[in-house]
RNA sequence: GGUAUCGUGGCCGAGUGGCUAGGCAAAGCUCUGCAAAAGCUUCUACAGCGGUUCGAAUCCGCUCGGGACCU
Protein backbone atom coordinates (compact mmCIF):
# COMPACT_ATOMS: atom_id res chain seq x y z
CA UNK A 1 0.00 0.00 0.00
CA UNK A 2 3.02 2.48 0.26
CA UNK A 3 3.23 4.40 -3.26
CA UNK A 4 6.06 6.18 -3.98
CA UNK A 5 4.17 9.27 -4.74
CA UNK A 6 1.35 9.54 -2.42
CA UNK A 7 0.55 12.75 -0.58
CA UNK A 8 0.00 13.65 3.34
CA UNK A 9 -1.68 16.37 4.90
CA UNK A 10 -0.54 15.83 8.80
CA UNK A 11 -3.35 18.13 10.31
CA UNK A 12 -2.70 19.15 14.13
CA UNK A 13 -5.81 20.33 15.64
CA UNK A 14 -7.00 20.79 18.81
CA UNK A 15 -8.12 23.94 21.35
CA UNK A 16 -6.62 27.04 21.58
CA UNK A 17 -3.26 26.91 23.68
CA UNK A 18 -2.95 23.37 24.02
CA UNK A 19 0.17 23.63 22.23
CA UNK A 20 -0.20 23.04 18.43
CA UNK A 21 2.51 25.32 17.61
CA UNK A 22 5.60 23.96 18.85
CA UNK A 23 3.77 20.61 18.13
CA UNK A 24 3.83 21.34 14.23
CA UNK A 25 7.10 22.93 14.32
CA UNK A 26 8.85 20.08 15.70
CA UNK A 27 7.03 17.78 13.19
CA UNK A 28 7.67 20.11 10.06
CA UNK A 29 11.34 19.67 11.27
CA UNK A 30 11.20 16.50 12.27
CA UNK A 31 9.71 15.39 8.19
CA UNK A 32 11.51 18.12 6.82
CA UNK A 33 8.49 19.64 5.38
CA UNK A 34 6.79 23.10 5.63
CA UNK A 35 3.29 24.05 7.92
CA UNK A 36 0.24 25.59 6.72
CA UNK A 37 -1.77 27.71 9.52
CA UNK A 38 -5.80 27.23 9.52
CA UNK A 39 -6.30 29.37 11.67
CA UNK A 40 -9.25 32.18 11.06
CA UNK A 41 -7.55 35.05 13.07
CA UNK A 42 -3.99 34.41 12.77
CA UNK A 43 -4.33 35.17 8.73
CA UNK A 44 -4.41 38.83 9.91
CA UNK A 45 -1.26 40.58 9.75
CA UNK A 46 -1.87 43.31 12.23
CA UNK A 47 -2.99 41.07 15.23
CA UNK A 48 -0.17 39.38 16.50
CA UNK A 49 -0.45 39.61 20.19
CA UNK A 50 -4.00 38.50 20.99
CA UNK A 51 -3.97 35.48 18.30
CA UNK A 52 -1.14 33.87 19.77
CA UNK A 53 0.89 33.90 16.40
CA UNK A 54 4.12 31.78 16.40
CA UNK A 55 6.91 34.19 17.49
CA UNK A 56 9.14 35.19 15.13
CA UNK A 57 11.88 33.13 15.95
CA UNK A 58 9.32 30.11 16.15
CA UNK A 59 8.41 31.60 11.77
CA UNK A 60 12.07 31.47 11.61
CA UNK A 61 12.29 28.07 11.93
CA UNK A 62 10.00 26.19 10.03
CA UNK A 63 8.34 28.22 6.82
CA UNK A 64 4.80 29.15 7.44
CA UNK A 65 1.88 30.05 5.30
CA UNK A 66 -1.29 31.50 5.84
CA UNK A 67 0.14 33.43 8.67
CA UNK A 68 -0.12 37.44 8.32
CA UNK A 69 -0.95 37.22 4.86
CA UNK A 70 -4.06 38.96 5.15
CA UNK A 71 -5.24 42.21 6.35
CA UNK A 72 -8.08 42.82 8.89
CA UNK A 73 -9.85 45.51 6.74
CA UNK A 74 -10.64 42.24 4.27
CA UNK A 75 -13.26 40.02 4.40
CA UNK A 76 -12.15 36.66 4.11
CA UNK A 77 -13.81 33.37 4.67
CA UNK A 78 -13.89 29.66 5.07
CA UNK A 79 -14.49 28.98 1.37
CA UNK A 80 -11.90 31.60 0.30
CA UNK A 81 -9.50 29.62 2.36
CA UNK A 82 -10.04 26.35 0.71
CA UNK A 83 -9.34 27.76 -2.70
CA UNK A 84 -6.06 29.47 -1.77
CA UNK A 85 -5.17 26.46 0.58
CA UNK A 86 -5.67 23.66 -2.22
CA UNK A 87 -3.66 25.75 -4.62
CA UNK A 88 -0.93 26.39 -2.47
CA UNK A 89 -1.27 22.70 -1.35
CA UNK A 90 -0.90 21.18 -5.20
CA UNK A 91 2.51 23.86 -5.22
CA UNK A 92 3.89 22.09 -2.01
CA UNK A 93 3.06 18.65 -2.67
CA UNK A 94 5.38 19.18 -6.11
CA UNK A 95 8.25 19.66 -3.37
CA UNK A 96 6.45 17.31 0.03
CA UNK A 97 5.24 14.16 0.27
CA UNK A 98 4.20 15.67 3.64
CA UNK A 99 2.67 19.02 4.98
CA UNK A 100 1.93 20.07 8.18
CA UNK A 101 -1.56 21.53 8.54
CA UNK A 102 -1.96 23.52 12.14
CA UNK A 103 -5.04 25.22 13.90
CA UNK A 104 -8.19 25.20 15.21
CA UNK A 105 -10.51 26.71 12.87
CA UNK A 106 -13.13 23.58 12.76
CA UNK A 107 -15.13 25.24 9.77
CA UNK A 108 -11.53 26.31 7.34
CA UNK A 109 -10.20 23.00 8.46
CA UNK A 110 -13.32 21.25 7.23
CA UNK A 111 -13.41 22.64 4.24
CA UNK A 112 -9.92 21.70 3.57
CA UNK A 113 -10.62 18.52 4.55
CA UNK A 114 -14.05 17.77 2.50
CA UNK A 115 -14.67 20.86 0.56
CA UNK A 116 -17.92 23.52 0.78
CA UNK A 117 -20.21 23.50 -1.87
CA UNK A 118 -19.63 26.15 -4.09
CA UNK A 119 -22.02 29.25 -3.97
CA UNK A 120 -22.34 32.42 -4.84
CA UNK A 121 -20.84 34.88 -3.87
CA UNK A 122 -21.12 36.91 -1.08
CA UNK A 123 -23.09 40.08 -1.82
CA UNK A 124 -22.38 42.78 1.04
CA UNK A 125 -25.39 45.23 0.26
CA UNK A 126 -27.93 42.25 0.33
CA UNK A 127 -26.56 41.01 3.37
CA UNK A 128 -26.45 44.26 4.86
CA UNK A 129 -29.94 45.06 3.98
CA UNK A 130 -30.83 41.45 5.89
CA UNK A 131 -28.92 42.73 8.57
CA UNK A 132 -31.11 45.72 9.10
CA UNK A 133 -34.27 43.97 8.38
CA UNK A 134 -33.46 41.58 11.23
CA UNK A 135 -32.95 43.81 13.62
CA UNK A 136 -35.89 45.42 12.56
CA UNK A 137 -38.61 42.61 12.44
CA UNK A 138 -36.35 40.15 14.31
CA UNK A 139 -35.79 36.45 14.06
CA UNK A 140 -39.69 35.83 12.79
CA UNK A 141 -38.64 37.50 9.94
CA UNK A 142 -36.04 35.76 8.41
CA UNK A 143 -37.49 32.33 9.46
CA UNK A 144 -40.33 33.43 7.22
CA UNK A 145 -38.14 34.68 4.87
CA UNK A 146 -36.01 31.27 4.34
CA UNK A 147 -39.40 29.54 4.49
CA UNK A 148 -40.81 31.08 1.69
CA UNK A 149 -37.50 30.34 -0.50
CA UNK A 150 -36.21 27.29 0.36
CA UNK A 151 -38.57 25.20 2.42
CA UNK A 152 -36.09 22.79 3.01
CA UNK A 153 -33.18 24.24 4.30
CA UNK A 154 -35.63 25.86 6.68
CA UNK A 155 -36.35 22.33 7.82
CA UNK A 156 -32.98 21.44 8.42
CA UNK A 157 -30.96 24.39 9.78
CA UNK A 158 -31.11 25.94 13.50
CA UNK A 159 -34.39 28.36 13.10
CA UNK A 160 -33.09 29.93 16.30
CA UNK A 161 -29.85 31.30 15.00
CA UNK A 162 -29.92 34.16 12.77
CA UNK A 163 -26.66 34.08 11.76
CA UNK A 164 -27.50 30.65 9.73
CA UNK A 165 -30.85 31.59 8.83
CA UNK A 166 -29.33 34.88 6.60
CA UNK A 167 -26.57 32.69 5.29
CA UNK A 168 -29.58 30.49 3.97
CA UNK A 169 -31.46 33.06 3.15
CA UNK A 170 -28.36 34.80 0.86
CA UNK A 171 -27.86 31.49 -0.76
CA UNK A 172 -31.09 30.30 -1.42
CA UNK A 173 -32.48 33.85 -2.94
CA UNK A 174 -29.31 33.64 -5.50
CA UNK A 175 -29.85 30.05 -6.23
CA UNK A 176 -32.29 28.02 -7.21
CA UNK A 177 -32.88 24.28 -5.94
CA UNK A 178 -31.37 22.42 -8.84
CA UNK A 179 -28.13 24.51 -8.86
CA UNK A 180 -27.78 23.69 -5.32
CA UNK A 181 -27.93 20.46 -5.84
CA UNK A 182 -25.67 20.34 -8.87
CA UNK A 183 -22.74 22.25 -6.43
CA UNK A 184 -23.17 19.81 -3.74
CA UNK A 185 -22.53 16.97 -6.32
CA UNK A 186 -19.29 19.03 -7.50
CA UNK A 187 -17.35 19.18 -4.68
CA UNK A 188 -14.15 18.21 -5.31
CA UNK A 189 -12.05 15.33 -4.25
CA UNK A 190 -8.80 15.65 -2.31
CA UNK A 191 -5.60 14.60 -4.12
CA UNK A 192 -3.98 14.16 -0.90
CA UNK A 193 -4.49 11.83 2.36
CA UNK A 194 -5.73 13.10 5.44
CA UNK A 195 -3.74 12.34 8.50
CA UNK A 196 -6.00 13.69 11.57
CA UNK A 197 -4.48 14.57 14.75
CA UNK A 198 -6.25 16.16 17.40
CA UNK A 199 -3.98 17.49 20.43
CA UNK A 200 -6.10 17.52 24.25
CA UNK A 201 -5.28 17.24 27.79
CA UNK A 202 -7.05 17.55 30.95
CA UNK A 203 -9.77 20.55 31.43
CA UNK A 204 -8.09 21.86 34.34
CA UNK A 205 -4.56 22.06 32.93
CA UNK A 206 -5.60 23.32 29.91
CA UNK A 207 -7.74 26.57 31.64
CA UNK A 208 -4.41 26.97 33.82
CA UNK A 209 -2.41 27.28 30.36
CA UNK A 210 -5.43 29.55 28.73
CA UNK A 211 -5.32 31.49 31.94
CA UNK A 212 -1.49 32.10 32.01
CA UNK A 213 -0.73 32.82 28.09
CA UNK A 214 -3.42 35.95 28.53
CA UNK A 215 -1.46 37.27 31.20
CA UNK A 216 1.47 36.66 28.95
CA UNK A 217 -0.12 38.57 25.75
CA UNK A 218 -1.14 41.69 28.03
CA UNK A 219 2.85 41.75 28.62
CA UNK A 220 3.60 41.57 25.63
CA UNK A 221 1.46 44.68 24.75
CA UNK A 222 -2.26 43.33 23.99
CA UNK A 223 -3.34 46.81 25.38
CA UNK A 224 -1.27 48.80 22.63
CA UNK A 225 -1.90 46.66 19.69
CA UNK A 226 -5.81 46.84 20.45
CA UNK A 227 -5.54 50.35 20.63
CA UNK A 228 -3.83 50.43 17.23
CA UNK A 229 -6.61 48.32 15.95
CA UNK A 230 -9.86 50.93 17.21
CA UNK A 231 -10.03 52.54 13.58
CA UNK A 232 -10.97 48.82 12.52
CA UNK A 233 -12.71 47.31 15.83
CA UNK A 234 -16.12 47.10 13.87
CA UNK A 235 -14.27 44.61 10.89
CA UNK A 236 -15.33 41.17 11.17
CA UNK A 237 -11.35 40.12 12.11
CA UNK A 238 -11.47 41.95 15.25
CA UNK A 239 -15.00 40.46 16.10
CA UNK A 240 -12.98 38.05 18.78
CA UNK A 241 -11.78 37.08 22.15
CA UNK A 242 -9.03 39.72 22.96
CA UNK A 243 -9.90 42.21 21.33
CA UNK A 244 -13.54 42.70 21.89
CA UNK A 245 -13.59 42.81 25.96
CA UNK A 246 -10.44 45.68 25.42
CA UNK A 247 -12.84 47.56 23.21
CA UNK A 248 -15.56 47.37 25.82
CA UNK A 249 -12.90 48.78 28.72
CA UNK A 250 -11.81 51.27 26.39
CA UNK A 251 -15.72 52.56 25.85
CA UNK A 252 -15.66 52.36 29.68
CA UNK A 253 -18.12 49.47 29.39
CA UNK A 254 -16.44 47.53 31.96
CA UNK A 255 -12.38 47.99 34.55
CA UNK A 256 -9.48 46.18 33.00
CA UNK A 257 -9.55 43.74 35.54
CA UNK A 258 -12.73 42.51 34.58
CA UNK A 259 -11.67 42.88 30.74
CA UNK A 260 -8.78 40.08 31.61
CA UNK A 261 -10.57 38.54 33.68
CA UNK A 262 -13.55 37.92 30.22
CA UNK A 263 -10.63 37.42 28.10
CA UNK A 264 -9.78 34.49 30.33
CA UNK A 265 -12.89 33.13 30.44
CA UNK A 266 -14.33 33.47 26.50
CA UNK A 267 -11.00 31.54 25.84
CA UNK A 268 -12.33 28.52 28.10
CA UNK A 269 -15.53 28.93 26.27
CA UNK A 270 -13.69 28.57 22.94
CA UNK A 271 -11.52 25.52 23.47
CA UNK A 272 -14.70 24.08 25.00
CA UNK A 273 -16.26 24.72 21.44
CA UNK A 274 -13.09 23.48 19.35
CA UNK A 275 -13.35 20.14 21.73
CA UNK A 276 -16.80 19.29 20.88
CA UNK A 277 -16.18 20.23 17.22
CA UNK A 278 -13.00 17.73 16.90
CA UNK A 279 -14.90 15.39 19.25
CA UNK A 280 -17.50 14.58 16.13
CA UNK A 281 -14.46 14.00 13.71
CA UNK A 282 -14.34 10.11 14.06
CA UNK A 283 -11.02 9.26 12.27
CA UNK A 284 -9.03 11.74 14.16
CA UNK A 285 -7.00 10.28 17.23
CA UNK A 286 -6.39 12.54 20.38
CA UNK A 287 -2.95 12.75 21.76
CA UNK A 288 -1.04 14.26 24.70
CA UNK A 289 0.43 17.48 23.89
CA UNK A 290 4.02 16.56 24.30
CA UNK A 291 3.55 12.97 22.81
CA UNK A 292 5.99 13.75 20.10
CA UNK A 293 7.61 10.36 19.77
CA UNK A 294 4.14 8.74 19.83
CA UNK A 295 2.53 11.07 17.37
CA UNK A 296 6.02 10.29 15.10
CA UNK A 297 5.40 6.86 15.12
CA UNK A 298 1.71 7.01 14.24
CA UNK A 299 2.54 9.24 11.61
CA UNK A 300 5.21 7.23 10.24
CA UNK A 301 2.95 3.74 10.35
CA UNK A 302 -0.12 5.65 8.24
CA UNK A 303 2.18 6.64 5.89
CA UNK A 304 4.86 4.27 5.47
C1' G B 1 -25.80 44.48 76.43
C1' G B 2 -29.78 46.93 73.43
C1' U B 3 -32.27 48.35 68.73
C1' A B 4 -33.85 47.74 64.26
C1' U B 5 -32.12 44.95 59.74
C1' C B 6 -30.68 41.24 56.46
C1' G B 7 -29.65 35.78 55.27
C1' U B 8 -32.60 32.98 47.93
C1' G B 9 -28.84 27.50 43.75
C1' G B 10 -21.07 28.41 42.32
C1' C B 11 -22.02 34.04 41.83
C1' C B 12 -25.46 38.27 40.98
C1' G B 13 -30.52 39.09 41.64
C1' A B 14 -36.40 39.48 41.48
C1' G B 15 -40.19 37.61 44.16
C1' U B 16 -44.56 39.40 50.62
C1' G B 17 -49.18 33.07 51.13
C1' G B 18 -50.56 28.94 45.96
C1' C B 19 -48.51 28.50 38.46
C1' U B 20 -40.05 26.32 37.26
C1' A B 21 -38.35 34.87 37.68
C1' G B 22 -34.17 36.14 35.21
C1' G B 23 -28.89 36.95 34.30
C1' C B 24 -23.83 35.13 34.69
C1' A B 25 -20.67 31.01 35.43
C1' A B 26 -20.32 25.70 34.67
C1' A B 27 -21.30 21.25 31.95
C1' G B 28 -23.18 19.13 27.44
C1' C B 29 -24.24 20.12 22.40
C1' U B 30 -25.18 22.19 17.05
C1' C B 31 -22.46 23.60 12.73
C1' U B 32 -21.32 24.02 4.26
C1' G B 33 -18.35 31.25 3.81
C1' C B 34 -18.87 36.72 9.95
C1' A B 35 -16.76 30.45 12.83
C1' A B 36 -11.83 33.17 18.25
C1' A B 37 -18.65 33.71 15.27
C1' A B 38 -23.70 32.52 16.11
C1' G B 39 -27.24 29.38 18.34
C1' C B 40 -29.40 25.28 21.50
C1' U B 41 -29.98 22.14 26.06
C1' U B 42 -29.27 21.10 31.27
C1' C B 43 -28.46 22.72 36.38
C1' U B 44 -35.90 23.60 40.83
C1' A B 45 -32.57 27.30 45.47
C1' C B 46 -34.79 30.00 49.32
C1' A B 47 -29.69 29.79 56.84
C1' G B 48 -31.57 25.93 60.70
C1' C B 49 -35.50 24.15 63.80
C1' G B 50 -40.47 24.57 65.26
C1' G B 51 -45.37 26.78 64.59
C1' U B 52 -49.84 29.03 61.90
C1' U B 53 -52.33 27.45 57.25
C1' C B 54 -55.66 23.15 52.76
C1' G B 55 -50.91 25.43 51.11
C1' A B 56 -44.90 29.22 53.53
C1' A B 57 -39.00 31.53 50.21
C1' U B 58 -43.09 34.76 51.65
C1' C B 59 -46.71 35.12 58.27
C1' C B 60 -45.15 33.95 63.76
C1' G B 61 -41.39 32.14 67.44
C1' C B 62 -36.66 30.50 68.70
C1' U B 63 -31.56 29.45 67.16
C1' C B 64 -27.33 30.44 64.17
C1' G B 65 -24.71 33.88 60.90
C1' G B 66 -23.46 38.79 58.33
C1' G B 67 -23.06 43.75 58.21
C1' A B 68 -25.37 48.58 60.64
C1' C B 69 -26.62 51.77 64.62
C1' C B 70 -27.07 52.87 69.99
C1' U B 71 -25.01 52.40 75.05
Amino acid sequence: MSEANKKYLISIVGPTAVGKTSMAIALAKHYKTVILSADSRQFYKEISIGTAKPSQAELAEVPHYFIGNKSVSENYSAGDFERDALDLLQTLFETYDKVVLVGGSGLYIKALWEGLDEMPEVDETFRNELIANYEKNGLSYLQNALLQLDEEKYQSIDIQNPQRLMRAIEIASQTTPEIRKKNSEKRSKRQFEVIKIALNEDRNVLYDKINRRVDNMLEMGLLAECKAMLPYKDHYALKTVGYTEIFAFFDGIHSFEKAVELIKQHSRNYAKRQITWFKRELDLIWFNPNALGIICEYIDKRTE
